[in-house]
DNA sequence: GAAATGACGTAAG
DNA sequence: ACTTACGCCATTT
């Protein structure tokens, strides 16, 4: 087994603060997939805008870390669709192969040349401003 | 417990 | 605009 995922940790209480519901399920791996599952097609987000939508802006790579948590059964998440600040794929070499997550952006009209996302300023989706 | 790693971000050159 | 350096936070060794 393998497993893993108990991030019984200070971020825990962190996430106190974002979920005034009383929310301890929500975990923050279960926060990154709940914004992700959000993000339109065609549109792409990065990491810290993810992170500061959850109130963990300082912990952007901690998303990145929750994407690698991704079960990959159902509910499949975008993941393709989140990169980074700069526009990159830095997340390609998770996939199954690296081209996996270029063709699925690709496949979503999003331009994509030498692992960047063109026009990324336009295809940027803010889950803090569309998602509330 | 300390050091190294990592789907990041910002600052400085 | 591109490259290098540093910081952040959790997981792993």
């Amino acid at each position: 087994m393998t497993k893993t995922l108990k991030p019984r940790t200070s971020a825990r209480e962190k996430l106190r603060s974002v979920n005034p519901s009383g929310n301890k399920d929500s975990n923050f791996f279960d926060l990154v997939f709940q914004v992700v599952a959000q993000i339109p097609k065609g549109r792409v987000t990065t990491y810290g805008a993810i992170a500061a939508c959850l109130g963990t802006k300082s912990s952007a790579r901690m998303v990145g870390w929750a994407m690698n948590a991704v079960p990959k059964g159902p509910p499949r998440l975008p993941a393709h669709r989140v990169v980074n600040r700069n526009g990159m794929l830095s997340g390609k070499h998770a996939f199954p192969t690296p081209d996996a997550m270029q063709k699925r952006l690709e496949r979503e009209k999003i331009k994509v040349v030498d692992d960047k996302v063109q026009d990324f300023k336009r295809v940027f989706w803010n889950p803090s401003e569309e998602l509330n």
